[in-house]
DNA sequence: CGCGGCTTTGATGTTCATCAAGTAAAGTGG
DNA sequence: CCACTTTACTTGATGAACATCAAAGCCGCG
């Protein structure tokens, strides 16, 4: 089933599934055939607020944090997120400019395709269409579900919310090393730089954690989460 | 085109644009059949969370405020949304069941449809899929930049921003009635309802808004909005 | 008429931001 | 490669912002 010239693997992308499921072997090879697989390292930005969207991004690998500037232009985190949280959702149905930066925190790689070709098919295909309104959906209910919970705790609690939101969420285990600043997580949860650093000395003070520059090991997990749930 | 043996007023309906813009007459009179318009009055549920998703519902007339009860029994209100704004759609398409309630502050009028006919519709109507994503799209949009806006404001900042909400967003004029408790506002701002109430007082002191009541009138527009901007 | 919820104000204490100062680490240019 | 600059990290001291507690008035409703 070659059709086009170039070589195209895109129909045995793990992630197919996800957005193109429902699109013919043709129609996957047409957008195929446009696709461009672009690697991106740590601090790289990946998208810039106020830009043009013409690209349909969606991450294979790595972690990125979405953001973005205020008009005082300090910078909020809104989110951390990995290959199927499809990020770059978030507006380009409903702006011609994004709202948000997408910047990476680990080297990632993210596939690109051009976002009129992708409308194009999805207005003329219900199912794909439908696919993507399930995962806009998804990706916005996880992220206001994610700053409502963020948005009820203290200092205390949200810090040791993000240390387990890395842990469990991110890479499924107890020792790994923070992919961002102290600042980042200052600017995700809405607190100062100071106030997180002094929050997790603590946490190392009352050995809750071990903290080696960047790596984090829990040590005592069921305190960490009696803190984010309330202490 | 008189087809069914109900009444159907659905074409003349001036919400028909925003989703059903792309259905055939025929289409649009088989949703129309199966349509209930429901009224409810200042104070009524409207969705409970938690609740199987069953309908798909959309504002014709009112105000509701869209929030959650976390673990702990206390409700954060994640959004005040008039007609447009389509708060039903927010976990429709991602999950089985409501993860916030919907309540009138307004007395309030919804359209209803069946849930499974809506999808059936749109899996098999690519372009009002499509209308449905960017609908979905932006009510996330609107509410993640609010929420981002509040988040980086103080309280009076916050509490300013409420009102300009209201007057500017809401009402469009800078006397009105406020239609929640000075603790959904704090529910809505993440502050106490002591401190909102306080920050009111204050503004009348300084002869920035006038109160009776629930009544509001803006006297000094220009000091609000740099308070909201930041003061 | 009395009860419960909403509103208001004051007093008090906690939480958190800010300021300051210093160390460590990492990038930059000669 | 080293001096230099910048950025990240850390800790302490102080004061501002905010929550909590308490008490009382108000209003609607059974």
């Amino acid at each position: 089933m070659e059709s086009g010239s170039k070589s195209c693997n895109c129909e045995l992308c793990q992630l197919k599934s996800l957005f193109f499921g429902h699109m013919s072997v043709n129609d996957l090879n047409g957008i195929c055939q446009i696709k461009e697989e672009k690697r991106y390292f740590k601090g790289d930005t990946i998208i810039m607020q106020d830009e043009k969207i013409t690209g349909f991004l969606y991450m294979k690998q790595g972690l990125v944090k979405v953001s973005r500037k205020s008009d005082d232009d300090k910078d909020q985190i809104i989110s951390f997120s990995k290959p199927f949280d499809f990020v770059s959702l978030l507006s380009i149905f409903s702006s011609d400019r994004y709202n948000y930066s997408v910047t990476a925190v680990e080297d990632s790689t993210v596939c690109i395709l051009d976002l009129s070709t992708v409308k194009f098919y999805a207005q003329n295909n219900a199912m794909l269409a439908f696919d993507l309104l399930t995962k806009v959906s998804e990706a916005n209910d996880k992220i206001i579900l994610e700053n409502l919970e963020i948005k009820r705790k203290h200092l205390k609690g949200r810090v040791a919310h993000v240390i387990l939101y890395f842990a469990d969420y991110i890479y499924g285990r107890n020792e790994f090393e923070l992919p961002v600043s102290r600042r980042e997580i200052a600017e995700y949860i809405g607190m100062t730089t100071e106030n997180v650093i002094r929050t997790l000395s603590e946490f190392r003070t009352d050995k809750i954690i071990k903290i080696y520059g960047k790596e984090i090991l829990i040590t005592d997990k069921k305190r960490l989460q009696d803190i984010s749930e309330f202490g």
